[in-house]
RNA sequence: GCCCCCGUAGCUCAGGGGAUAGAGCACCGGCCUCCGGAGCCGGUUGCGCAGGUUCGAAUCCUGCCGGGGGCGCCA
């Protein structure tokens, strides 16, 4: 079934068994030498002979020429040249158009989900992904972007792929910080023995008493530190007080969270915050002495785990008896798999990070937990601040929510500036049918494009490249940003309400009957390279979404999204200007109805593939 | 000191053994009676340095230079 949605993995299927019996090379070897030619016009893909020719002993000219007759004889090649050592294949433009169109209207109608990047690698399979990781009584800040962004799309990824998904957020909601927000709620109220009477605070609040906090920290760092180990000694022996303060601070936070999260479509299946393994974790400290992989400090008590072979040492328990942050995540570890036995458990963090990470994964195999293989660490790369909104003010972070709005009105500025010329046009002419865009449905526009600008600006790049972000850059409407392709998906439907079809109506125009077959009109009508181009790039989004998966890397589904775009503006403005012959409204009714399909097919793959990365396609902007 | 990652166009990034190293931004020049000019078409500029492996190196190896990160009680 993910086969069927699939063409080109089908194509090349069907090449290779060609290959396969022009020589004894295995069908792995073959598939893997399948390159893309430097040039369109070379060919759709191609093979280099010259590592055959070597082990096999013979001219890699000659071998490309063997090859490139075997090629001929499957049916999905349409021609196959030999050059020099190089085969370069054409595939037969009118089965790939049909069977394209075809496997995008299949996911239509099938319902998947995921659509048009549906697959089934994952089924039966669970994975646990734990991401953006906020700490208690601090906004979502711009740092979490990142790993935010990229966290949720790989979690619709692997859904999309048929994977059982569990989204995780480890809130900070322990240790330092919180021990000094306690404190400094102390301060607020002196009898804070006798009294739960502190009223719920507002984030804001918390915010501004925990930059308090730390300032009062630097200025007198071991009345404040003592005070605060304090309310941590009684937090963590449950002292009333301590607990319901604290509980206090965390659905508060949460709360806040939670709508800043729901803004960026995010919602967690769960918040675990560190607090909840508090106990545990000296626990499991303490059974991994037991099997030998960590020890006491015969000095201090600490219990740690010692450098092994390129791992670095972990402390699980410090010496004041507290477990640290490495303890606490292998005791989360353990509950994870307790409650969910999944096949893997992905942490987000920044590549900084891996060290640490891996050093925890190998000592948790060496402790016995099998499981522990399953554990993998999805790193990303820094953002650097470089436009001019960047600078943080006075060492306070940047709310996430203040760089959303900021874009949110960007693109309100632009839609606006679109419609005013839109409207001055229709009062110029007369003809359009009236712009009347109600303020609220603007909002919403505005909010699609801007959050889509800012998600897309984050996993456009590949995962651990380390990126500078320019919000003005970001949300441009111009250049590889999410608005241009939004501006795109809007062109065509603008195209498929001018011949007063949506897009299912415009995938179904022949009644369903026959799409793909061989009288289908998109079989022999679509073959202007400037269609192929398009159909192409449709045909490899499914190659782009299994090399996300693979990789744990949504960038690929952006380029991949990306090249569909590309393809279609060139194709549509051609024939909006010196290529009218190329207009997808055609006179002829079959070759519109073919062009139809394909404009409702790309807009299929664009909106699909974008969803995955958490950006809607407005049908007008 | 030890370990890891990274140096590709003026800028932001792809390419990670194969053909003439690609996109976007910026800049320059074209295209609006035309399906949305938020667009399209064309042009300009580059693999940090030095060796090595290979038929072939931006890609693999070594050294150097430059940048970033990590290295038992911060999360």
């Amino acid at each position: 079934m993910a086969d069927s949605l699939d063409p080109i993995s089908q194509f090349k299927d069907d090449l290779i068994v060609a290959l396969a019996q022009e020589s004894a090379i295995s069908a792995q070897d073959l598939r893997s030498s399948l390159s893309v030619p430097p040039r369109d016009d070379l060919g759709d893909v191609a093979i280099a002979c010259h590592r055959f020719a070597k082990s096999m002993g013979v001219n890699p000219n000659e071998l490309a020429s063997r090859f490139s007759e075997a090629a001929m004889r499957a049916e999905c090649v349409a021609e196959a040249k030999a050059q020099g050592p190089f085969v370069n294949i054409f595939w037969d433009r009118g089965r790939l158009a049909s069977d394209t169109i075809g496997a995008v209207r299949q996911s239509f109608n099938s319902d998947l989900p995921g659509g048009f990047v549906a697959g089934a690698e994952g089924r039966g399979r669970r994975i646990v992904i734990d991401f953006s990781s906020p700490n208690a009584a601090r906004k979502l800040a711009f740092h979490h972007l990142r790993g935010t962004a990229i966290g949720a799309a790989l979690a619709r990824l692997y859904e999309a792929r048929g994977f059982k998904v569990v989204r995780l957020n480890h809130l900070g909601d322990y240790g330092h910080n919180m021990a000094l927000l306690l404190y400094k709620l102390s301060e607020l109220d002196p009898d804070s023995s006798s009294t739960d009477q502190l009223p719920a605070l507002s984030p804001q609040k918390l915010q501004e008493l925990y930059v308090e906090a730390n300032l009062e920290e630097q200025a007198e760092p071991e009345r404040v530190k003592s005070a605060a180990r304090g309310w941590l000694k009684r937090l963590s022996s449950n002292d009333r007080i301590a607990q319901q303060r604290w509980q206090m601070i965390v659905t508060s936070t949460t709360e806040a969270l939670d709508k800043t999260y729901s803004r960026l479509d995010i919602h967690f299946d769960e918040y675990r915050g560190e607090s909840r393994y508090f106990d545990e974790a000296i626990g499991v400290a303490r059974s991994l002495v037991a099997t030998g992989t960590a020890s006491v400090d015969p000095e201090n008590g600490s219990i740690f785990v010692p450098p092994e072979d390129g791992f670095q040492p972990i402390v699980l328990v410090n010496s004041q008896g507290i477990s640290t942050y490495e303890g606490r995540d292998i005791a989360a570890a353990i509950e994870r798999y307790h409650d969910f036995t999944f096949d893997r458990c992905v942490y987000l963090t920044d590549v900084g990070q891996g060290g640490r990470f891996r050093s925890f994964f190998a000592a948790m195999q060496r402790a016995g937990y099998a499981w522990a293989a399953g554990l993998s660490h999805v790193g990303f790369g820094q953002m650097r601040l470089g436009g001019r909104k960047a600078k943080t003010r006075g060492g306070d972070a940047v709310a996430l929510d203040d760089v959303l709005d900021e874009a949110h009105q960007r693109a309100m500025d632009e839609v606006e500036g679109r419609l005013k010329s839109a409207d001055a046009k229709v009062a110029g002419e007369t003809s359009s049918e009236g712009v009347s865009t109600e303020g609220q449905e603007l909002a919403q526009t505005a909010e699609q494009i801007g959050i889509g600008a800012v998600l897309f600006s984050q996993v456009r790049m590949r995962r651990t490249a380390d990126f500078d972000f320019d919000l003005d850059e970001a949300v441009s409407f111009k250049g590889e940003t999410a608005p241009r392709v939004q501006y795109t998906f809007a062109r065509i439907c603008s195209i498929l309400a001018k011949a007063g079809v949506d897009i299912e109506a415009a995938l179904t125009v022949d009644g369903g009957t026959d799409i793909g077959g061989e009288g289908s009109p998109v079989r022999s009508l679509l073959d202007d390279p400037l269609e192929h181009r398009v159909v192409k790039a449709i045909a490899l989004l499914p190659t782009a979404a299994r090399q996300a998966l693979a990789s744990d890397d949504p960038s690929f589904l952006a380029d991949g999204v990306l090249a569909i775009t590309d393809a279609w503006a060139s194709y549509q403005t051609a024939g909006a200007r010196e290529r009218t012959d190329l207009r997808v409204l055609a006179e002829d009714p079959a070759l519109r109805q073919a062009r139809l399909e394909l404009a409702a097919a790309t807009a299929i793959a664009v909106r699909d593939g974008l969803a995955i990365l958490g950006v809607e396609c407005p049908e007008y902007m």
